[in-house]
DNA sequence: TGTTTTGTTAAGAAAATATTTTACGATTTT
DNA sequence: AAAATCGTAAAATATTTTCTTAACAAAACA
C-alpha cells in the first residue's frame, strides 16, 4: 500500500514539474523560441546534466530533434556542454540561474538587433546620400530622400542606447544598478560581480 | 529625361526603405513576431497613418491579413488607432519612437512572463507542499518533493526582479538610470519624464 | 587498424501556421 | 429606411516549419 502512495506522489511531483516546464516553454515561445526547445530547456532545468539519449527518453522524441534543440539553446548561451567522468556520450547542462539566463539571452538578441539594423541603416543612408547629392533631380524627390535619411539618422541614438544596455546586461553591471532585491537606504547589495 | 532620372531615384528611395523594413522585420522575428507583422510595422513606420486598404495596397496582401496583423501589433502596444478628419475608414499609426517601442514591447512581454510563471510556480508548490506534509510516504519521495519545491522557491527573486525591471521600463524610469546618451560627470540628462 | 558507438546531415512525412476567399454583422451615408 | 462600405470571423487553401526515419561521418575504443 505504501508503494502505491509513493507512486501517486511521484506522479504528482512529475505533474508539478511539467506545469512549470510548460510555463517556461510558453515563456520562451513568447520570445520566439520554439515550444519544443523551450520544453527541452525546462526539462534540463530540473534534471541537470543530460545526454541526448536521456533527453530523448524523457521527452519521447527523436535524437536528431534533441541535437538540433540543444544546438539552438547553445546559440543564445543558455545551454553548455559539460563533461561527465568517463562518459563517452556528450552531456549538456542548462543555465539554472535565471538572472544569467536573462543576461545571456537578451544581450545576445539585442546585440543582433543593433548590428543588423545599423548595417541596414548604413547601406540605406549611403544610397539616399547619393540621391541627395545628385544634380538633375526634382526638388520633390530630393526632399523625400532627405526626409527618409533624417528618419534613419534619428533612430541611431536608440541603437547606441541598446548597445550600452546590452553591454551592461551582459557584464552583469545592470544588477548593480537594479539590484536583485529592492534597495533600502541602509543596505546596498551591489557587488560588481555577477552572481 | 529628367522624369526618367526621377523615377530611378524614387525606386532607389523605395529600395532603401525596403532594406530597413526587412531589417526591422527580421528584428521582430528575433523576438517571436511573425515576419509579416514585422513588415507591416516597418511599412507603417515610414508611411505614418494608414488605413487597412492602404496597407493592403502597399504590401499586396489581403485585407484580413492586415486586420489581424494590426491587431497583433496593437496587442503589444506598438500600433494605435488614430483619427483622421472626416475619414470613414479607421487609421492606424505605428510607434515611431524606438525607445517607446522598446518600453511597450518588453514591458508587455516581461509582465506576461512574470505572471505566467509565478502562477505556475504557485500551483506547483501547493501540490508539492501536500506531498511534503503527507504521512505514509517514503523519505526518498518526500525529499524529492522538497528539492523541487526549493528549486522553485529559489527562482522567485528573479521574477520579482523582472517585475521591477518591467515597471521601470514601462514608466520610462529606466531612461533616467541609463540615459539616452552616455553620461559625463558634468552633464545629467535624466529628467524623470518619458521622451 | 578495424569495430562500435555517437552526433549530425539529408530527405521525406506530418503538423502547425499563415494567408486568402467567402460571408456576415455593424456602421455610415444618402 | 435602404444602400453601401467597412472590419472581422469562419472555412478552405497554401505555405512554412517541425519532426522523424534513414544514411553518413566522426570519434572512441579494443
Amino acid at each position: 500500500m505504501a508503494e502505491f502512495l509513493d507512486e501517486d506522489a511521484k506522479q504528482s511531483i512529475d505533474n508539478a514539474k511539467d506545469l512549470v516546464v510548460d510555463s517556461l516553454a510558453e515563456t520562451m515561445d513568447l520570445y520566439g523560441v520554439t515550444r519544443s526547445a523551450g520544453t527541452l530547456y525546462g526539462t534540463m532545468y530540473f534534471e541537470g546534466d543530460m545526454t541526448l539519449d536521456e533527453m530523448r527518453d524523457q521527452l519521447g522524441m527523436s535524437k536528431p530533434s534533441m541535437s538540433t534543440g540543444v544546438k539552438k539553446l547553445q546559440d543564445f548561451n543558455v545551454v553548455k556542454k559539460t563533461f561527465r567522468k568517463g562518459q563517452r556520450k556528450h552531456t549538456y547542462v542548462a543555465e539554472r540561474d535565471f538572472f544569467r539566463f536573462f543576461a545571456n539571452f537578451f544581450s545576445y538578441k539585442w546585440e543582433r538587433e543593433v548590428d543588423m539594423n545599423l548595417e541596414a541603416i548604413r547601406t540605406a543612408q549611403n544610397q539616399l546620400a547619393d540621391i541627395i547629392a545628385s544634380e538633375n533631380l526634382s526638388a520633390e524627390v530630393i526632399q523625400e530622400a532627405q526626409e527618409t535619411y533624417d528618419i534613419l539618422e534619428q533612430s541611431k541614438p536608440y541603437y547606441y542606447w541598446l548597445q550600452r544596455l546590452a553591454a551592461m546586461v551582459k557584464s552583469g553591471e545592470i544588477f548593480d544598478i537594479i539590484p536583485f532585491y529592492p534597495m533600502n537606504e541602509e543596505e546596498d547589495y551591489g557587488t560588481g560581480e555577477q552572481r
